[in-house]
DNA sequence: ACAAAGTCTTGACGACTGTCAAAAGAATCT
DNA sequence: AGATTCTTTTGACAGTCGTCAAGACTTTGT
């Protein structure tokens, strides 16, 4: 799948620049500092120079490589695909039971409730935003998808695992799991340690309700 | 339970004003008009004036009646409140079967996804703000208990005409189902007659496995 | 009728915002 | 070495924003 949206804003790139990698790794940097800045002050509260003030740069060269601020927010929702694409995947392909499996997500889950909490907190902004800014809508749903088949295919290998079968179709288990750990994240500024548990016990909980003989 | 958090915003009142029947009808107004621009923009893009717009007065009069724009807010997540209170409970109390409590529920559950549809997707994004916005938090918190409140009579009811009990606790519930209906809410924009369907099906199928013999 | 109090409009302030482009600095090419 | 191109900084613009308060208007009390 291109990324046809990130191609075509792209500036028409002169005959001698060293290749793509010096424009990509400077948007890859202010997207990072976006993300950074997004994390910590949610959508509404974030300004192109209070990114530009979370970066190397000043507020100008945001406007050499992207073409506006959503251009921005848009690269920085496709980049943070790439940086969960298959957060769960070695707990798929290392598991030998039921229950090894459970654990292993549900360890993954919570570390990353609990180191990666501004991205999570941004994740649920974004995904609002998403709402009302159409420009924000396509990536938003295509990671929702993405992260759709990354809970697809814990419940299909824990099903495979406990030698049942799936109860539920991909976009339900999704939901399920993601209401779960929304409540986590957003229950977590209020209590952070009670938070994991509470999920840890809920994942646990449901999870064998997913599949069936 | 007091509105303690207004009582302590509300200006010191006059002796010879009419009771507080004018004030509060002047707060409520203003915070219906904050609620219109805030379902249509979205908190990011809905300012004072905007609200202003939206309503009789001009933007002068927002500050003499709320101490600044957060109190605004904060009030009108409190009188969002008192709109979704019992919803669902027409449905708890004349329901006399399992299955007509569950489509009773369902029919009431899309009814509002259609008719409401600006709420909701305020709804997600206000409580995404109150984890950027600490003077949101309680207010959003006591809607989040409210709500799962209301989803608990709801399954505590077809436990009891279905002859089961709850295999879950009230806040794994509420999660659960609050994570279809966001998905709902948020795939209402692409697609709003499917959304409503596939609501409907996924929480026909996921209401039984929440109750156990 | 007039005074007093309440309510609302108007207008302005300082700060912030996204965007644009000139200019300066750095890198590359001949 | 100098020209050319790329990259970044700087600074400004126009508009928006939340807030404040003076003044105008309305309502109430005497």
């Amino acid at each position: 799948m291109a990324l046809t949206s990130a191609e075509a804003t792209e500036p028409v790139r002169p005959a001698r620049v060293p290749g793509p990698d010096k424009t990509e790794r400077r948007r890859v940097a202010l997207a990072e500092s976006a993300l950074k800045t997004l994390g910590e002050l949610g959508y509404a509260r974030t300004s192109l120079r209070e990114i530009a003030n979370n970066s190397e740069f000043t507020h100008g060269v945001v406007h050499y490589y992207f073409r506006d601020k959503i251009d921005l927010i848009s690269y920085c929702v496709r980049y943070y695909k790439t940086k969960c694409a298959q957060r769960y995947d070695e707990v798929v392909e290392t598991a030998t039971s039921g229950d090894e499996l459970a654990a292993g997500f549900l360890g993954k889950l919570t570390q990353t409730l609990v180191e990666e909490t501004p991205m999570h907190r941004l994740w649920y902004d974004l995904r609002a935003q998403s709402m009302f800014e159409d420009q924000l809508r396509d990536d938003v749903a295509a990671i929702d998808q993405l992260l759709e088949g990354m809970i697809w295919r814990i419940l299909a290998r824990y099903a495979d695992l406990t030698g049942t079968t799936p109860a539920v179709d991909a976009p339900t288990a999704y939901a399920l799991l993601d209401g779960l750990f929304e409540q986590a994240v957003v229950g977590y500024a209020a209590d952070p340690g009670k938070s994991a548990d509470l999920l840890t016990d809920r994942v646990r909980q449901v999870l064998p309700k997913l599949v069936a003989s």
